[in-house]
DNA sequence: GTAGGGTTAG
Protein backbone atom coordinates (compact mmCIF):
# COMPACT_ATOMS: atom_id res chain seq x y z
CA UNK A 1 0.00 0.00 0.00
CA UNK A 2 1.79 3.33 -1.28
CA UNK A 3 1.64 6.45 1.42
CA UNK A 4 -0.72 7.94 -0.49
CA UNK A 5 -3.30 5.88 -1.25
CA UNK A 6 -3.09 4.85 2.70
CA UNK A 7 -4.58 6.40 5.63
CA UNK A 8 -2.16 9.20 6.98
CA UNK A 9 0.55 8.23 9.46
CA UNK A 10 -0.69 8.70 12.46
CA UNK A 11 1.75 10.56 14.03
CA UNK A 12 1.68 13.51 11.81
CA UNK A 13 -1.80 13.95 11.66
CA UNK A 14 -2.17 13.89 15.25
CA UNK A 15 1.19 16.28 16.08
CA UNK A 16 -0.50 18.64 13.42
CA UNK A 17 -3.19 18.90 16.01
CA UNK A 18 -0.69 19.89 18.63
CA UNK A 19 1.67 21.96 16.26
CA UNK A 20 1.60 25.35 17.80
CA UNK A 21 4.84 26.68 16.35
CA UNK A 22 5.64 27.82 12.46
CA UNK A 23 8.86 25.54 13.17
CA UNK A 24 6.94 22.70 13.95
CA UNK A 25 4.56 23.05 10.99
CA UNK A 26 7.77 23.45 9.17
CA UNK A 27 8.99 20.15 9.79
CA UNK A 28 5.71 18.54 9.65
CA UNK A 29 5.04 20.00 6.18
CA UNK A 30 8.84 17.78 5.05
CA UNK A 31 7.43 15.38 6.73
CA UNK A 32 3.96 15.11 4.81
CA UNK A 33 5.83 15.48 1.40
CA UNK A 34 8.53 13.08 2.49
CA UNK A 35 6.15 10.43 3.00
CA UNK A 36 4.46 11.21 -0.38
CA UNK A 37 0.96 12.42 2.21
CA UNK A 38 0.04 15.74 0.53
CA UNK A 39 -2.63 14.67 -1.93
CA UNK A 40 -4.56 13.23 1.33
CA UNK A 41 -7.26 15.03 2.12
CA UNK A 42 -8.02 14.35 5.74
CA UNK A 43 -4.39 15.28 6.39
CA UNK A 44 -4.54 18.66 4.26
CA UNK A 45 -7.87 20.03 6.11
CA UNK A 46 -5.55 19.44 9.63
CA UNK A 47 -2.51 20.87 7.55
CA UNK A 48 -4.53 23.95 6.94
CA UNK A 49 -6.49 24.32 10.34
CA UNK A 50 -2.74 24.73 11.72
CA UNK A 51 -1.47 27.15 9.12
CA UNK A 52 -4.96 29.23 10.25
CA UNK A 53 -4.72 29.23 13.75
CA UNK A 54 -0.78 30.13 13.48
CA UNK A 55 -1.76 32.88 11.63
CA UNK A 56 1.29 32.15 9.15
CA UNK A 57 0.86 33.71 5.44
CA UNK A 58 4.61 33.00 5.49
CA UNK A 59 4.15 29.52 5.69
CA UNK A 60 1.29 29.59 3.10
CA UNK A 61 3.33 31.25 0.71
CA UNK A 62 5.62 28.90 1.08
CA UNK A 63 3.85 25.93 1.07
CA UNK A 64 1.62 27.00 -1.65
CA UNK A 65 3.46 25.61 -4.86
CA UNK A 66 3.19 22.33 -3.37
CA UNK A 67 -0.39 21.93 -2.13
CA UNK A 68 -2.50 22.32 -5.09
CA UNK A 69 -5.92 21.78 -3.19
CA UNK A 70 -8.90 23.31 -2.68
CA UNK A 71 -8.50 23.16 0.65
CA UNK A 72 -5.47 25.51 0.97
CA UNK A 73 -6.00 28.75 -0.61
CA UNK A 74 -9.66 29.99 1.55
CA UNK A 75 -7.70 28.78 5.28
CA UNK A 76 -4.07 30.33 4.02
CA UNK A 77 -6.53 33.71 2.75
CA UNK A 78 -7.68 33.53 6.41
CA UNK A 79 -4.35 33.49 7.66
CA UNK A 80 -3.05 36.60 4.95
CA UNK A 81 -6.60 38.61 6.24
CA UNK A 82 -6.05 38.07 10.07
CA UNK A 83 -2.01 39.79 9.77
CA UNK A 84 -3.02 41.27 7.32
CA UNK A 85 -0.11 40.41 4.17
CA UNK A 86 -1.07 41.36 0.70
CA UNK A 87 2.09 40.27 -1.24
CA UNK A 88 1.41 36.73 0.05
CA UNK A 89 -2.98 36.93 -0.04
CA UNK A 90 -2.48 38.63 -4.11
CA UNK A 91 0.24 35.69 -4.52
CA UNK A 92 -2.92 33.16 -3.79
CA UNK A 93 -5.40 35.30 -5.86
CA UNK A 94 -2.73 34.52 -9.02
CA UNK A 95 -2.25 30.96 -7.95
CA UNK A 96 -5.97 30.11 -7.40
CA UNK A 97 -6.55 31.54 -11.20
CA UNK A 98 -3.88 29.71 -12.37
CA UNK A 99 -5.26 26.41 -10.64
CA UNK A 100 -8.60 27.41 -11.99
CA UNK A 101 -9.65 27.64 -8.63
CA UNK A 102 -11.11 31.07 -8.06
CA UNK A 103 -14.59 30.69 -8.95
CA UNK A 104 -15.02 28.29 -6.09
CA UNK A 105 -17.34 29.73 -3.67
CA UNK A 106 -15.09 29.20 -1.01
CA UNK A 107 -12.20 30.85 -2.68
CA UNK A 108 -14.42 33.66 -4.12
CA UNK A 109 -15.52 34.99 0.01
CA UNK A 110 -12.01 34.20 1.16
CA UNK A 111 -10.77 36.84 -1.51
CA UNK A 112 -13.71 39.38 -0.63
CA UNK A 113 -12.67 38.81 3.27
CA UNK A 114 -9.08 39.18 1.90
CA UNK A 115 -9.20 42.28 0.13
CA UNK A 116 -11.26 43.97 2.63
CA UNK A 117 -8.84 43.39 5.11
CA UNK A 118 -5.89 44.83 3.76
CA UNK A 119 -8.07 48.13 2.47
CA UNK A 120 -9.21 47.67 -1.09
CA UNK A 121 -13.06 47.43 -0.44
CA UNK A 122 -12.81 48.11 -4.35
CA UNK A 123 -11.22 44.96 -5.16
CA UNK A 124 -13.39 43.26 -2.95
CA UNK A 125 -16.45 44.87 -4.58
CA UNK A 126 -15.15 43.59 -8.43
CA UNK A 127 -14.98 40.01 -6.88
CA UNK A 128 -18.64 40.02 -5.34
CA UNK A 129 -19.73 41.56 -8.34
CA UNK A 130 -18.67 38.98 -11.03
CA UNK A 131 -20.30 36.53 -8.85
CA UNK A 132 -23.08 34.95 -10.46
CA UNK A 133 -25.09 33.77 -7.45
CA UNK A 134 -22.83 35.07 -4.54
CA UNK A 135 -23.53 32.47 -1.65
CA UNK A 136 -25.09 33.88 1.46
CA UNK A 137 -21.60 33.93 2.98
CA UNK A 138 -20.74 35.95 0.20
CA UNK A 139 -23.39 38.94 1.06
CA UNK A 140 -22.36 38.72 4.61
CA UNK A 141 -18.41 38.92 3.54
CA UNK A 142 -19.59 42.21 1.43
CA UNK A 143 -21.20 44.04 3.69
CA UNK A 144 -18.68 43.24 6.90
CA UNK A 145 -16.45 44.72 4.14
CA UNK A 146 -18.04 47.98 3.89
CA UNK A 147 -18.44 48.10 8.23
CA UNK A 148 -15.27 47.35 8.33
CA UNK A 149 -13.99 50.51 6.08
CA UNK A 150 -16.45 52.68 7.67
CA UNK A 151 -18.47 52.57 4.55
CA UNK A 152 -21.59 52.04 5.80
CA UNK A 153 -23.81 53.73 3.19
CA UNK A 154 -22.81 50.90 0.56
CA UNK A 155 -23.21 48.38 3.11
CA UNK A 156 -26.58 49.55 3.79
CA UNK A 157 -27.31 49.23 -0.37
CA UNK A 158 -26.09 45.79 -0.44
CA UNK A 159 -28.18 44.72 2.67
CA UNK A 160 -31.33 46.40 0.56
CA UNK A 161 -31.06 44.64 -2.23
CA UNK A 162 -30.58 41.36 -1.49
CA UNK A 163 -32.66 39.24 -2.65
CA UNK A 164 -32.85 37.21 0.68
CA UNK A 165 -31.66 37.50 4.36
CA UNK A 166 -30.96 35.69 7.06
CA UNK A 167 -30.40 36.28 10.48
CA UNK A 168 -26.57 36.52 10.17
CA UNK A 169 -27.08 39.16 7.65
CA UNK A 170 -29.65 41.42 10.04
CA UNK A 171 -27.35 41.16 12.24
CA UNK A 172 -23.99 42.32 10.54
CA UNK A 173 -25.98 45.17 9.36
CA UNK A 174 -27.10 45.81 12.77
CA UNK A 175 -23.97 45.59 14.22
CA UNK A 176 -22.04 48.09 11.31
CA UNK A 177 -24.41 50.63 12.50
CA UNK A 178 -23.37 49.90 15.83
CA UNK A 179 -20.13 50.20 15.29
CA UNK A 180 -19.88 53.40 13.21
CA UNK A 181 -21.84 54.80 16.18
CA UNK A 182 -25.18 55.56 14.44
CA UNK A 183 -27.57 54.19 17.60
CA UNK A 184 -30.39 55.54 15.83
CA UNK A 185 -30.03 53.40 13.07
CA UNK A 186 -28.81 50.45 14.38
CA UNK A 187 -31.98 50.80 16.91
CA UNK A 188 -34.36 51.22 14.30
CA UNK A 189 -33.05 48.24 12.59
CA UNK A 190 -32.78 45.98 14.69
CA UNK A 191 -36.70 46.68 15.66
CA UNK A 192 -37.48 46.05 11.93
CA UNK A 193 -35.94 42.74 12.34
CA UNK A 194 -38.38 39.50 11.73
CA UNK A 195 -36.52 37.69 14.63
CA UNK A 196 -34.66 39.94 17.21
CA UNK A 197 -31.22 37.79 17.75
CA UNK A 198 -29.28 37.63 21.24
CA UNK A 199 -26.62 38.85 18.42
CA UNK A 200 -27.71 41.61 17.31
CA UNK A 201 -29.29 42.42 21.09
CA UNK A 202 -25.62 42.14 22.03
CA UNK A 203 -24.24 44.77 19.76
CA UNK A 204 -26.80 47.42 20.71
CA UNK A 205 -26.30 46.84 24.30
CA UNK A 206 -22.49 47.25 23.76
CA UNK A 207 -23.39 50.27 21.45
CA UNK A 208 -25.23 52.21 23.90
CA UNK A 209 -22.99 51.19 27.14
CA UNK A 210 -20.04 52.34 24.88
CA UNK A 211 -21.74 55.93 24.36
CA UNK A 212 -22.15 55.94 28.06
CA UNK A 213 -26.12 55.28 28.48
CA UNK A 214 -26.49 52.35 30.90
CA UNK A 215 -30.17 53.30 31.46
CA UNK A 216 -31.00 51.92 27.79
CA UNK A 217 -28.30 49.58 27.60
CA UNK A 218 -29.82 47.77 31.10
CA UNK A 219 -33.52 48.03 29.67
CA UNK A 220 -32.51 46.51 26.31
CA UNK A 221 -30.70 43.64 28.81
CA UNK A 222 -33.96 43.36 30.44
CA UNK A 223 -35.62 42.27 27.52
CA UNK A 224 -33.40 39.94 26.67
CA UNK A 225 -34.77 36.57 27.52
CA UNK A 226 -32.09 34.45 25.79
CA UNK A 227 -29.15 35.82 27.44
CA UNK A 228 -25.59 34.39 26.93
CA UNK A 229 -22.01 34.60 27.80
CA UNK A 230 -21.75 37.07 25.03
CA UNK A 231 -24.90 39.41 26.34
CA UNK A 232 -23.37 39.11 29.90
CA UNK A 233 -20.00 40.40 29.58
CA UNK A 234 -21.26 43.49 27.29
CA UNK A 235 -23.27 44.35 30.55
CA UNK A 236 -20.90 43.46 33.33
CA UNK A 237 -17.76 45.34 30.81
CA UNK A 238 -20.16 48.33 30.27
CA UNK A 239 -21.27 48.66 33.74
CA UNK A 240 -17.21 48.72 34.61
CA UNK A 241 -16.29 50.68 31.19
CA UNK A 242 -18.44 53.41 32.60
CA UNK A 243 -17.38 53.62 36.36
CA UNK A 244 -19.97 51.56 37.85
CA UNK A 245 -17.91 48.68 39.74
CA UNK A 246 -20.47 47.94 42.53
CA UNK A 247 -22.75 47.54 39.42
CA UNK A 248 -20.56 45.12 37.41
CA UNK A 249 -20.57 43.27 40.42
CA UNK A 250 -23.78 42.71 41.23
CA UNK A 251 -24.51 41.68 37.23
CA UNK A 252 -21.64 39.29 37.79
CA UNK A 253 -23.36 37.74 41.15
CA UNK A 254 -26.50 37.13 38.57
CA UNK A 255 -24.65 36.03 35.91
CA UNK A 256 -22.96 33.46 38.19
CA UNK A 257 -26.43 32.13 39.94
CA UNK A 258 -27.34 31.05 36.29
CA UNK A 259 -24.62 28.69 36.22
CA UNK A 260 -23.48 29.91 33.00
CA UNK A 261 -19.77 29.03 32.03
CA UNK A 262 -17.88 32.70 31.64
CA UNK A 263 -15.05 33.02 28.94
CA UNK A 264 -11.99 35.43 29.04
CA UNK A 265 -13.82 38.28 28.50
CA UNK A 266 -16.16 38.28 31.32
CA UNK A 267 -12.70 38.10 33.40
CA UNK A 268 -11.54 41.05 31.72
CA UNK A 269 -14.81 43.09 32.34
CA UNK A 270 -14.94 41.46 35.97
CA UNK A 271 -11.54 42.60 36.64
CA UNK A 272 -11.59 46.03 35.49
CA UNK A 273 -14.43 46.20 38.05
CA UNK A 274 -12.23 44.99 40.62
CA UNK A 275 -9.29 47.29 39.54
CA UNK A 276 -12.14 50.49 40.09
CA UNK A 277 -12.67 48.87 43.84
CA UNK A 278 -9.26 47.97 44.97
CA UNK A 279 -10.76 45.40 46.52
CA UNK A 280 -7.43 42.80 47.24
CA UNK A 281 -9.76 39.77 48.65
CA UNK A 282 -11.80 40.15 45.72
CA UNK A 283 -8.64 40.30 43.03
CA UNK A 284 -7.40 36.79 44.93
CA UNK A 285 -10.90 35.58 44.53
CA UNK A 286 -11.21 36.55 40.85
CA UNK A 287 -7.74 34.78 40.26
CA UNK A 288 -9.11 31.18 41.77
CA UNK A 289 -12.46 31.73 39.60
CA UNK A 290 -10.00 31.76 36.49
CA UNK A 291 -8.42 28.78 37.90
CA UNK A 292 -11.61 26.89 38.12
CA UNK A 293 -12.64 27.77 34.78
CA UNK A 294 -9.77 26.94 32.88
CA UNK A 295 -9.71 30.75 31.53
CA UNK A 296 -6.37 31.11 29.35
CA UNK A 297 -4.07 33.41 31.41
CA UNK A 298 -1.35 33.76 28.53
CA UNK A 299 -4.75 35.37 26.76
CA UNK A 300 -3.03 38.97 26.21
CA UNK A 301 -6.29 40.65 27.39
CA UNK A 302 -6.12 38.47 30.69
CA UNK A 303 -2.73 39.05 31.69
CA UNK A 304 -2.70 42.61 31.56
CA UNK A 305 -5.75 42.80 33.45
CA UNK A 306 -4.43 40.76 35.99
CA UNK A 307 -1.42 43.17 36.16
CA UNK A 308 -3.63 45.86 35.98
CA UNK A 309 -6.47 44.60 38.85
CA UNK A 310 -2.91 43.20 41.37
CA UNK A 311 -1.07 46.35 40.84
CA UNK A 312 -4.54 48.62 41.34
CA UNK A 313 -5.32 46.34 44.49
CA UNK A 314 -2.04 46.70 45.85
CA UNK A 315 -0.91 42.75 45.54
CA UNK A 316 2.84 44.33 43.80
CA UNK A 317 4.89 40.84 44.57
CA UNK A 318 1.88 39.00 42.31
CA UNK A 319 1.84 41.77 39.64
CA UNK A 320 5.65 41.75 39.40
CA UNK A 321 5.49 37.76 39.06
CA UNK A 322 2.37 38.19 36.06
CA UNK A 323 4.67 40.80 34.63
CA UNK A 324 8.11 38.79 34.84
CA UNK A 325 6.59 36.24 33.29
CA UNK A 326 5.48 37.79 30.06
CA UNK A 327 7.19 36.35 27.31
CA UNK A 328 6.88 40.09 25.59
CA UNK A 329 6.39 43.39 27.83
CA UNK A 330 4.38 45.86 26.18
CA UNK A 331 3.80 49.83 27.03
CA UNK A 332 0.06 48.64 28.62
CA UNK A 333 2.11 46.77 31.48
CA UNK A 334 4.70 48.67 32.12
CA UNK A 335 2.25 51.12 32.69
CA UNK A 336 0.30 49.27 35.05
CA UNK A 337 3.08 48.40 36.68
CA UNK A 338 4.51 51.87 37.33
CA UNK A 339 0.84 53.27 37.98
CA UNK A 340 0.75 50.33 40.73
CA UNK A 341 4.47 51.51 42.55
CA UNK A 342 2.86 55.22 42.20
CA UNK A 343 -0.31 54.21 44.03
CA UNK A 344 1.99 52.13 46.85
CA UNK A 345 4.15 54.53 47.86
CA UNK A 346 7.35 53.34 45.94
CA UNK A 347 7.67 55.94 43.23
CA UNK A 348 11.26 55.22 42.56
CA UNK A 349 10.43 51.61 41.56
CA UNK A 350 8.12 53.09 38.96
CA UNK A 351 10.90 54.94 37.40
CA UNK A 352 13.20 52.59 37.77
CA UNK A 353 10.62 50.40 35.70
CA UNK A 354 10.23 53.47 32.91
CA UNK A 355 14.11 53.64 32.23
CA UNK A 356 13.83 49.99 31.65
CA UNK A 357 11.18 49.90 29.54
CA UNK A 358 13.27 52.83 27.43
CA UNK A 359 16.23 49.92 27.84
CA UNK A 360 14.08 47.32 26.07
CA UNK A 361 13.39 49.47 23.41
CA UNK A 362 9.73 50.62 23.97
CA UNK A 363 8.23 53.88 22.93
CA UNK A 364 6.27 55.50 25.90
CA UNK A 365 2.98 57.32 24.76
CA UNK A 366 1.53 59.70 26.46
CA UNK A 367 0.03 58.11 29.48
CA UNK A 368 3.61 56.77 30.32
CA UNK A 369 4.79 60.59 30.45
CA UNK A 370 1.95 61.10 32.63
CA UNK A 371 2.94 57.98 35.15
CA UNK A 372 6.57 58.67 35.39
CA UNK A 373 6.14 62.57 35.51
CA UNK A 374 3.81 61.40 38.63
CA UNK A 375 5.97 59.36 40.16
CA UNK A 376 9.04 62.18 39.73
CA UNK A 377 6.59 64.15 41.39
CA UNK A 378 5.66 61.85 44.13
CA UNK A 379 9.52 60.91 44.97
CA UNK A 380 10.90 64.95 44.50
CA UNK A 381 12.85 64.05 41.57
CA UNK A 382 13.44 67.09 39.92
CA UNK A 383 16.34 66.52 37.31
CA UNK A 384 14.24 63.26 36.74
CA UNK A 385 11.36 65.17 35.89
CA UNK A 386 12.60 68.00 34.13
CA UNK A 387 14.67 65.69 31.82
CA UNK A 388 11.70 63.19 30.80
CA UNK A 389 9.14 66.76 30.11
CA UNK A 390 11.91 67.86 28.11
CA UNK A 391 12.49 64.14 26.27
CA UNK A 392 8.87 63.55 25.66
CA UNK A 393 8.65 66.70 23.84
CA UNK A 394 11.87 66.37 21.85
CA UNK A 395 12.25 63.05 21.64
CA UNK A 396 8.98 61.43 21.61
CA UNK A 397 7.23 64.56 20.09
CA UNK A 398 4.52 64.10 22.33
CA UNK A 399 2.66 67.47 23.05
CA UNK A 400 2.52 67.98 26.62
CA UNK A 401 -1.01 67.92 28.47
CA UNK A 402 -2.21 70.35 31.67
CA UNK A 403 -1.61 67.34 33.12
CA UNK A 404 2.09 66.81 32.02
CA UNK A 405 2.44 70.60 32.94
CA UNK A 406 0.50 69.94 36.39
CA UNK A 407 2.81 67.22 37.54
CA UNK A 408 5.80 69.37 36.82
CA UNK A 409 4.72 72.44 38.28
CA UNK A 410 3.48 70.31 41.60
CA UNK A 411 6.94 68.89 41.51
CA UNK A 412 9.55 72.17 40.80
CA UNK A 413 6.28 74.01 43.69
CA UNK A 414 7.44 71.46 46.36
CA UNK A 415 11.02 71.58 45.34
CA UNK A 416 10.74 74.95 46.17
CA UNK A 417 10.94 76.28 42.60
CA UNK A 418 8.03 78.12 42.75
CA UNK A 419 9.12 81.18 40.40
CA UNK A 420 10.31 78.56 37.69
CA UNK A 421 6.64 76.74 37.89
CA UNK A 422 5.34 80.14 37.55
CA UNK A 423 7.22 80.57 34.71
CA UNK A 424 6.82 76.82 33.52
CA UNK A 425 2.38 77.35 33.57
CA UNK A 426 3.58 81.26 31.64
CA UNK A 427 5.03 79.03 28.80
CA UNK A 428 1.97 76.77 28.67
CA UNK A 429 0.18 76.92 25.46
CA UNK A 430 -3.91 76.88 25.06
CA UNK A 431 -6.20 77.66 27.64
CA UNK A 432 -4.94 78.03 31.38
CA UNK A 433 -5.21 74.59 33.45
CA UNK A 434 -6.53 74.53 36.83
CA UNK A 435 -4.82 71.85 37.94
CA UNK A 436 -1.20 73.66 36.87
CA UNK A 437 -2.57 76.59 38.80
CA UNK A 438 -3.82 74.65 41.37
CA UNK A 439 -0.61 72.62 41.78
CA UNK A 440 1.06 75.99 41.61
CA UNK A 441 -1.39 77.24 44.53
CA UNK A 442 -0.40 74.81 46.54
CA UNK A 443 3.37 75.04 45.82
CA UNK A 444 3.51 78.85 47.30
CA UNK A 445 1.41 77.58 50.62
CA UNK A 446 4.25 75.15 51.15
CA UNK A 447 6.99 77.89 50.21
CA UNK A 448 5.03 80.46 52.12
CA UNK A 449 5.31 82.58 48.94
CA UNK A 450 2.11 84.81 49.79
CA UNK A 451 2.47 87.24 46.74
CA UNK A 452 2.34 84.32 44.30
CA UNK A 453 0.07 82.76 45.76
CA UNK A 454 -2.44 85.18 45.49
CA UNK A 455 -1.31 85.69 42.01
CA UNK A 456 -2.75 81.83 41.64
CA UNK A 457 -5.64 81.74 43.54
CA UNK A 458 -6.78 84.89 41.36
CA UNK A 459 -6.30 83.01 38.50
CA UNK A 460 -8.19 80.39 39.48
CA UNK A 461 -10.82 82.41 39.92
CA UNK A 462 -11.39 83.41 37.31
CA UNK A 463 -10.88 80.58 35.47
CA UNK A 464 -12.97 78.50 38.24
CA UNK A 465 -15.19 80.93 39.64
CA UNK A 466 -17.57 78.12 41.25
CA UNK A 467 -14.93 76.29 42.77
CA UNK A 468 -15.49 77.23 46.36
CA UNK A 469 -12.49 75.14 47.40
CA UNK A 470 -9.96 77.97 45.44
CA UNK A 471 -11.71 80.82 47.96
CA UNK A 472 -11.19 78.22 51.15
CA UNK A 473 -7.45 77.56 50.40
CA UNK A 474 -6.56 81.36 49.97
CA UNK A 475 -8.21 81.68 53.11
CA UNK A 476 -6.28 79.51 54.63
CA UNK A 477 -3.11 81.07 53.29
CA UNK A 478 -4.27 84.31 55.32
CA UNK A 479 -5.30 82.10 58.88
CA UNK A 480 -1.79 80.58 58.60
CA UNK A 481 -0.10 83.76 58.95
CA UNK A 482 -2.65 85.40 61.34
CA UNK A 483 -4.14 87.89 58.72
CA UNK A 484 -7.29 87.77 59.56
CA UNK A 485 -8.81 90.59 58.17
CA UNK A 486 -7.62 89.05 54.72
CA UNK A 487 -9.42 85.76 55.69
CA UNK A 488 -12.82 87.93 56.16
CA UNK A 489 -12.50 89.34 52.79
CA UNK A 490 -11.86 86.45 51.04
CA UNK A 491 -14.58 84.67 52.92
CA UNK A 492 -16.83 87.79 52.45
CA UNK A 493 -15.97 87.91 48.52
CA UNK A 494 -17.03 83.73 48.50
CA UNK A 495 -20.17 84.00 50.22
CA UNK A 496 -21.30 87.21 48.12
CA UNK A 497 -20.69 84.91 44.90
CA UNK A 498 -23.38 82.55 46.59
CA UNK A 499 -20.63 80.10 47.29
CA UNK A 500 -20.67 78.02 49.84
CA UNK A 501 -17.91 75.25 51.27
CA UNK A 502 -18.97 71.69 50.00
CA UNK A 503 -19.42 70.20 53.74
CA UNK A 504 -17.03 67.14 53.93
CA UNK A 505 -14.40 68.47 52.15
CA UNK A 506 -11.18 69.48 53.64
CA UNK A 507 -8.13 70.72 52.03
CA UNK A 508 -4.91 68.94 53.20
CA UNK A 509 -1.98 71.81 52.63
C1' DG B 1 -14.47 23.38 5.14
C1' DT B 2 -16.47 29.99 5.39
C1' DA B 3 -20.34 34.54 8.05
C1' DG B 4 -22.80 37.93 12.74
C1' DG B 5 -22.60 39.99 18.94
C1' DG B 6 -19.31 41.27 24.21
C1' DT B 7 -12.02 43.06 24.99
C1' DT B 8 -7.92 45.63 29.61
C1' DA B 9 -4.46 49.96 30.71
C1' DG B 10 -4.25 56.25 31.50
Amino acid sequence: MTPAAGRPSPPVATLLGRCCTLRCLAQLHARIVRLGLHNHHALLARFTAACDSLASPSVADSFLSALPSHAVPPSCLRACSRVPCKPTGSALHAAAIRLGLDADLFVRTALIQFYGSCSSAGASRMLFDSMVIPSEVSWTAIIMVYVDCGDIVSAREIFDRMPHRNVVHWNAMVGGYVKCGDLESARRLFEEMPQRTAAAHTSLIGGYAKAGNMQVAKMLFDKLHDRDVFSWSAMISGYAQNGYPGEALRVFKEFREKGICPDELVIVALMTACSQLGNIMLAKWIEGYITTYSIDMNNAHVLAGLINMNAKCGNMERATVLFESMPVRDVFSYCSMMQGHCLHGSANKAVELFTRMLLEGLSPDNAVFTVVLTACNHAGLVEEGKRYFAMMKNEYLIMPSGDHYACLVSLLGRSGMVRDAYELIKSMPGKPHPGSWGALLRGCILQGDIELGKVAAKKLFEIEPDNAGNYVTLSNIYANIDRWADVSEVRAEMTGKGLTKIAGRTVVL
